[in-house]
DNA sequence: TAGGCCATCTGGTCCT
DNA sequence: AGGACCAGATGGCCTA
């Protein structure tokens, strides 16, 4: 179409055009003729409602108010259009605003996710969240019911061996000083994952990872080909991140 | 070359 | 009445 040939950046969802909102100046030249030229009408078979008062008050009048109908027709037809352009690229700084949130390499280099995609892993994205959060909710709970009653029992025993998140962190510092007298997890030696724990060392192709979850034993649920934020996972690194979108791409 | 993705135009509908 | 939103149609670009 004519009107691509404004765009600048290639593949862009959010082409950088310099478009006259008042003019529409990449409006086809052609497809004006064509809509607005001789009564054969507009390309489809259609008119607006605003559009057919407009004719009807044309074909009822003498040639210059039918002129002056065409006029006005396209006129509200380029005002259409620019509002419904606009509106488009809204909805793509939108997602790309999406995009620049998830969990992927990105870069100039690097195709983006396509909108579909960014939408089903925003998703799932969100869903990993979520139970992260209960997760650490959970922890939290037991580390502060554990310190409450110290008394009673040692202080979570496993927990030195487990990295803390830094949503568990957060939580952490949310309780203030009720965990102050528990050891720093957070300082204890990390102890990796087995292979094949998460998703991404053996991940699958891009529809799976773009579907439903993985449900494993443990309570977090992990997603395929998605970095997981549980204390048992590692912190997603650039070159996970890069394999990862690599491999969203699929291309 | 087929298929995927995208931008744009367009007409219809709903809402204010 | 005007604007927002939506979905269908169309054509261009890119990749396998």
């Amino acid at each position: 179409m004519d009107s691509d040939t404004g765009s600048t950046c290639s593949r862009s969802s959010s082409p950088d055009l310099a478009v006259d909102s008042s003019v529409g100046s990449f409006f086809s030249e052609k497809m004006f003729q064509a809509y607005c030229g001789e009564e054969a009408g507009p390309i489809r078979s259609g008119r607006s409602k605003a559009e057919g008062l407009h004719l009807k008050a044309a074909s009822s009048k003498n040639r210059d108010r039918s002129e002056l109908a065409k006029d006005d027709v396209q006129e509200l037809r380029l005002k259409v259009n620019s509002r419904e352009r606009k509106r488009m690229h809204d909805l793509n700084q939108a997602m790309d605003g999406l995009r620049e949130v998830m969990p992927y390499a990105q870069g100039p280099s690097v195709r983006k996710l396509s909108k579909i995609s960014t939408l089903l892993l925003a998703r799932n994205y969100i869903l990993m969240l979520s139970s992260s959060l209960e997760e650490m909710k959970k922890l939290v709970g037991d580390v502060y019911g554990a310190s409450q009653s110290h008394s009673a029992r040692p202080v979570v025993p496993q927990l030195p061996q487990m990295p803390l998140h830094p949503l568990a962190q957060s939580l952490h510092s949310l309780v203030g000083s009720a965990t102050a007298g528990v050891p720093s997890a957070a300082q204890a030696p990390h102890s990796p994952p087995h292979p094949g724990y998460l998703g991404f060392h053996a991940p699958p192709p891009l529809p799976s990872l773009l579907k439903e979850p993985l449900h494993l034993t443990s309570s977090y649920r992990h997603f395929p080909g998605m970095p997981c934020p549980c204390s048992l996972c590692q912190p997603l690194t650039a070159s996970t991140a890069a394999s990862l979108h690599s491999l969203s791409m699929g291309k």
